[in-house]
DNA sequence: GTCGATGTTATCAA
DNA sequence: TTTGATAACATCGA
């Protein structure tokens, strides 16, 4: 659920909240999300400025005012799995279900970290030589980043199938089932084709598909199918936008034939037996 | 009650 | 290097 349009959304609204606050209390009910020790991320935390939010690919990064001895910046870090869910909330005291942490913040309100699934993991760490933590250096480009050129080059030198590629965060940063779908399906390109197999005016419709479905998407505020909320508890309303994700068997709004459904490369996939060949 | 599916990634084996 | 299978977890619907 949380895919780059998702996190884009809670990074916007984590933005109007948390730049400038300070952490007062770090309390984690739930030690199994974290990846760092509990207590070594609750010194990092506590007490530390919020002094920018940003995005890298599905993961929330919160920059801290804190430095380490040899003088690097703290950075929390936050992915919310597949149904995480990061809200700047008013009431402090009554948290739902699966909240496995929470964070008063100076002034007033909780950032609440509600995750049903448990994927989502946050962890404290410090920044590597390029000022971004060296745990997000083996990510690929982002997406809305990468030129066209660039893309159709990297998809045609490989073999593996487009929707691994897409779903691949060492390919692409970002990208999920959801769009990695409705992107395949407005490029008219068939999830199981090899990237290899590709022309090079496809690979580049690829491209445009991908950045249009999620400026789209970011526009809408992401896709919530079943816990999706943005930072402000809201949903989004691109579901109601999706050409094949969660249309199987429903007419194809291009052609009217029925979508499929099966499994390319271990995920569900959606997708138009006649507007997507091979 | 059981089975299978659900948006995530990490890990292991071939 | 790449790929596929599996596990982590809770919920929902058949």
């Amino acid at each position: 659920m949380p895919e780059l349009p998702e996190v884009e959304t809670i990074v916007r609204g984590l933005r109007a909240c948390l730049p400038g606050r300070r952490v007062e209390e770090v309390v984690v009910t739930q030690p199994a999300i974290l990846r760092t020790p509990l207590a070594q991320f609750a010194d990092t935390l506590t007490g530390a400025r919020i002094t920018a939010v940003t995005r890298h690919g599905k993961h929330v990064l919160l920059e801290l005012s804190r430095r380490s001895r040899a003088g690097a910046r703290a950075w929390w870090i936050v992915h919310l799995g597949m149904t995480g869910q990061f809200i700047c909330a008013r009431d402090g005291q009554n948290h739902p279900p699966h909240t496995h942490a929470w964070f008063p913040l100076e002034g007033g309100d909780v950032l609440r970290y509600t995750d049903v699934r448990r994927f989502g993991r946050m962890e404290a760490t410090s920044e590597g030589a390029g000022g971004i933590p060296a745990v997000l250096a083996a990510l690929g480009p982002d997406p809305l980043e990468i030129d066209a050129a660039d893309f159709a080059a990297r998809l045609r030198a490989r073999d593996a199938r487009v929707k691994a590629l897409l779903l691949d965060q060492r390919f692409l940063r970002g990208m999920g089932n959801i769009y990695a779908d409705e992107t395949l399906f407005r490029a008219q390109v068939h999830p199981a084709a090899a990237g290899r197999r590709l022309s090079r005016a496809r690979a580049l419709r690829l491209w445009a598909a991908m950045r249009e479905v999620l400026a789209e998407a970011i526009e809408r505020g992401g896709s919530s199918i079943s816990d999706y909320v943005d930072a402000g508890g809201r949903p989004g309303s691109f579901q109601d936008l999706h050409r094949v994700y969660g249309r199987t068997g429903e007419p194809c709004v291009t052609c009217g034939a029925r979508v499929r459904r099966s499994i390319v490369a271990g995920r569900g996939s959606a997708w138009c037996p006649r507007c997507q060949k091979k």
